[in-house]
RNA sequence: GCCGCGGUAGUAUAGCCCGGCCAAGUAUGCGGGCCUUUCGAGCCCGUGACCCGGGUUCAAAUCCCGGCCGCGGCACCA
């Protein structure tokens, strides 16, 4: 039976049973297991050697949205900086991303920092080893391959509790060296990963030559991300884990050290990464480019780069990235987000907010013959719906008694095409027929003044300057590059404090720099 | 190579656990219309997808098997 005589059937039978449903207007995220409201414990846990991309901003703003927004319960932030040797933590990184982090509307309640926290995470090593959770290896890493891939224990495995705390208070004293002895966890030697067998909980940095920025040499016995997040997460009671798929295995690896000091394991959710179409997020890619050409980057912050930093310089709302995220939510799989979606959003939250201007790439002269006088000032309010955002003046040129303004070259090329002579409407001001005159020069005649005959006429409408206006410069980044237009701008934008307009038939701008004779600006997006 | 996860329109996402309300919803993009101070916004209409092949079933996007493709991990990094 097909589909609609099963329908037609089922009517006969019961109809109410094909009734419809009302569908949810809005996107929720879906429930996490084994939540209930105000008992919920998040955390986002970055690693301080550098600042936040926008893929950092789906666990951060997830956590966030989860812990605080939905369940009520407490958000924590917690800089794993335990590596001082290859992931070497910066100092502005841990204020960076505080930053970014407010900017983006995401609050904590909690704040830790790991490389303070060393005594707790020697004495659950201790703690471990008292209850033969894991043990001092002294064998090199070749050696310890060799036992793994055969799965066979290495000979230190079976020591006595007694006797591994005493070479872990002999590692803490300084009488190993680096790659001399690590902790491992005991795991089933037998896992399918090999991956996670018996992985290290800590190791030896010599931190004279790495010195940590926070504690110096203070300490050279490290914890691993595996033991210093695991133990924290047990000690700090999120409940609900939030991160990356990339740390699948991880969490079965701490799954192991659950087990052995017999605690439960937080709920897990493992998402998929986020990028960015065209934008670069690597930190190492942002880094290497940055420190090669300190004049072409201004640093992370660069409005080219995916980095938050550089997304807020872009002209990019925080609203918009926590919209992305909470768009895109929990599933396991990458998400690869387009700019146009990400300005199509931005957009809309920019609009009814900027003021529009006019500004005219690349002018051209244009005198309009017949103008009545009454056109070489007009009032024209900065917004077609949003009154509260005022209005100014626009002055004609005044060129022997003739009215003129500026218009785009390229508009007045589209508008003749291959014909002499065209109509058109310079917004807010006149329809006009704009004709060729001179070389390479076009004249207008008045027409009318009335938008309504415009219509009529079913005219284009394009934007102009007047003798108010003033240079402008507008930066296009297109890809690591910049393309540079010129031409002229209402002068009203230098009295304004406004950062960002939108310019008529040409996009969005943020204000990076004002003069006396002009402004700088860099385009956002249509 | 080994271990793991996933594949819904151009992009992103809903539905998959608990098969039938799905001839598949939403956003963005694209096409058209209305409105308008714009090639912006808003409103309306339209366009466009279940990776492939088998199986189970009256019925498969949903369950099972195989293939293909993508991603992650295989660190004394986080």
């Amino acid at each position: 039976m097909d589909t609609s005589s099963q329908r037609a059937l089922l009517n006969e039978l019961d109809p109410s049973a094909l009734a419809e449903k009302d569908r949810e207007e809005t996107k929720e995220l879906p429930e996490l297991p084994n939540a209930s409201i105000g008992k919920v414990v998040t955390r986002f846990a970055p690693n301080p050697d550098y600042v936040l991309h926008l893929g950092n901003a789906r666990p951060a703003v997830l956590s966030y949205i989860y812990g605080k927004e939905i369940y009520r319960g407490k958000m924590i932030l917690r800089f794993e900086d335990t590596d001082p040797r290859i992931k070497r933590p910066l100092p502005e990184a841990y204020i960076q991303i505080k930053e970014d982090l407010r900017w983006l509307g995401v609050k904590w309640d909690e704040e830790y920092i790991q490389s303070l926290r060393m005594e707790i995470y020697y004495d659950l090593a201790k703690k471990l080893m008292e209850v033969s959770g894991a043990y001092i290896d002294l064998c090199s890493q070749e050696e310890f391959r060799k036992y793994r891939s055969s799965r066979k224990p290495c000979p230190h495995r079976e020591r006595s509790p007694e006797d591994n705390l005493e070479l872990f208070d002999k590692m803490l004293s300084g009488h190993f060296g680096e790659g001399e002895a690590v902790v491992r966890v005991k795991t089933d030697l037998n896992d399918p990963d090999p991956s996670i067998v018996d992985w290290v909980a800590f190791r030896i940095i010599d931190t004279d030559r790495y010195p940590h920025p926070l504690t110096g040499d203070r300490y050279i016995v490290w914890p691993t991300y595996n033991f210093a997040s695991a133990v924290d997460d047990k000690l700090m009671g999120v409940t609900h884990i939030l991160r990356a798929r990339e740390h699948q295995q991880n969490t079965k690896k701490q799954i192991y050290l659950y087990r052995h000091l017999g605690w439960r394991y937080p709920e897990v959710i493992h998402f998929g990464r986020l990028k960015l179409q065209g934008f670069i997020l690597s930190k190492s890619r942002i880094k290497k480019l940055t420190e090669r050409y300190p004049d072409r980057f201004s640093g992370p912050n660069d409005p080219r780069f995916g980095t938050l930093a550089g997304l807020r310089e872009r002209g990019i709302l925080a609203e918009t990235i926590l919209e992305i995220v909470r768009d895109v939510g929990i599933k396991p799989t990458d998400a690869s987000i387009s700019w146009d979606n990400i300005a199509a959003l931005n957009r809309k939250k920019l609009d009814y907010r900027s003021r529009r201007l006019m500004y005219v790439e690349d002018p051209v002269k244009i005198c309009i013959e017949d103008a009545p006088r009454e056109l070489s000032s007009i009032e024209a309010r900065y917004h077609p719906d949003n009154d509260k955002l005022g209005s100014r003046i626009l002055k004609l040129i005044d060129n022997d008694g003739k009215l003129c303004v500026y218009v785009s070259r390229s508009d007045i090329d589209r508008l003749l095409g291959g014909g002499d002579s065209a109509k058109v409407r310079f917004m807010e001001l006149a329809n006009v027929e704009v004709y060729r005159s001179g070389e390479n020069g076009a004249a207008a005649r008045y027409i009318s003044r009335d938008l309504d005959d415009a219509k009529r006429m079913r005219l284009k409408i394009i934007q102009w300057v007047g003798s108010n206006s003033v240079n402008a410069i507008v930066k296009y980044p297109v890809g690591l590059r910049f393309r540079v237009s010129r031409g002229l701008i209402e002068d009203s934008i230098l009295g304004l404090n406004d950062h960002v307009y939108q310019l008529v038939r040409y996009g969005f701008v943020k204000v990076l720099r004002k003069t006396p004779k002009g402004a700088v600006l860099l385009y956002i997006h249509e």
